[in-house]
DNA sequence: GACGCTTTGTGAAAACGTGCACGAGCGACA
DNA sequence: TGTCGCTCGTGCACGTTTTCACAAAGCGTC
């Protein structure tokens, strides 16, 4: 159990669900609680106990048949697992409107990854200071990276500029992208990447809203899967 | 082919895609292009071309063998299918640093999902305008909901003050959410969750980045699944 | 120390999503 | 009209994810 060691793989989906995990345990832990049972912490992340099993499973044996999981424990080896066992900063690149959210809110910080670094290529734009963080020129994007030991980007460029934004941060040595723009883009193999779009969230909607409208205009409301990796639509 | 009933269920994560390829055929559209292969939008979209046949297979045999798919036809059909023929008005409950983002994102109503109202508890915040919206009382909200006939909410209230968004805005009859808070929300039947969470997808990174650290320090940079839904790591 | 209650951990099965391969259909051209 | 080349639509096999069901194991009590 102590020499258990990390290099099982596990499954992308269980990957994305354990940062849920996470936060429950740690407000529950917050509140004192010491243990949790697998029933529990499935009801509080909307998914079955037997799926929270499983995926705590491989993590290691840690649960106590007849008790549950030791919650600080369970903390300690989600947050060993997902490498948030320190800080990562990351580089904001573009600072309008969405980049300025992005640095001005604190649940990045919160949650262990404090905004290092903001650039832009608008010389209008570089020298303020949003959220406490100065904005620089892209073109001091691979120093500042260097610097700060950067290797998350977020990608908060228009469209048309993120493909090259995604080039200039690659080129920096981020080995990790988090894409706000509406566009797919390319990198290297050994880079992830990882997109999220408000518009394809809110057609996604749309679609169940249209389906709901459409097709059972009659019968009673039908269940719909809601979102895949972390929803309730209980 | 006129008489596609469109009623056969459409999977999940073809749904997913399906505003990933509306965004590129428009595009295309613009520049004129008339027509598209399989293959060809697979390049655009980071897929392979079998499984965008296969997603638009659902909506019907819309394709012409030897040539491709008609891209003013299909932007039709994919619209249609996705309930994107009129504009859909949300509401957004909060109207802190990240509603106010949201709000003043031109992406939502560029991409037919314009503001239809925000609403926030806090009086000092009240009668502001954000985004060309003034922000009304949260009492407002089913007046406001009613009156724009609005069926998507955004919730970008601080995690604590989720449940009671979505409370609030399922009892004004919005009928589908959208949920910016670090938590899980629980909805009656019928009603339709996605959720997007910042701090989760870098922990997700982080756990790829973690992993390439500490796997193979040595070999070469490993293939990263990447995201799931309609992320490239090419 | 045996018993009963609870909860974990995990095979095995089912469901789901993806990728391959190929037949079928369309357009072009002679 | 026949042939050729191209691309769609889809059956099938494969891999991944979810769900089920139950043996194994800890805890409290007698």
């Amino acid at each position: 159990m102590a020499g258990q060691r990390t290099r099982r793989r596990i499954p992308e989906a269980t990957v994305a669900r354990l940062p849920v995990y996470l936060r429950i345990l740690s407000e529950r832990f917050e509140e004192q609680v010491v243990t949790i049972s697998s029933e529990e912490l499935a009801e509080f992340a909307g998914l079955n106990a037997a799926k929270v099993r499983k995926d705590l499973s491989y993590l290691g044996s840690y649960g106590t048949r007849g008790v549950g999981y030791d919650i600080e424990f369970l903390v300690y080896q989600i947050r060993r697992e997902l490498g948030l066992t320190h800080d990562w900063h990351v580089v904001i690149v573009g600072a309008g409107n969405l980049g300025q959210a992005l640095a001005g809110y604190n649940g990045f910080g919160d949650r262990g990854f404090p905004v290092g670094a903001i650039v832009d290529v608008d010389d209008a734009k570089v020298g303020s200071v949003v959220g406490g963080v100065r904005v620089r020129h892209l073109d001091e994007l691979a120093q500042v990276v260097q610097a700060r030991n950067i290797s998350i980007g977020v990608i908060a460029t228009p469209g048309n500029a993120a493909q090259s934004a995604a080039d200039a941060l690659v080129a920096a040595g981020v080995t990790s992208l988090l894409n706000f723009a509406p566009c797919v883009i390319g990198v290297p193999h050994g880079v992830s990447v990882r997109k999220v779009d408000l518009a394809v969230e809110l057609q996604i909607l749309s679609y169940y809203e249209q389906r709901r409208a459409t097709a059972a205009p009659a019968a009673g409301l039908r269940a719909v899967p809601g979102e895949p990796r972390r929803g309730v639509t209980a």
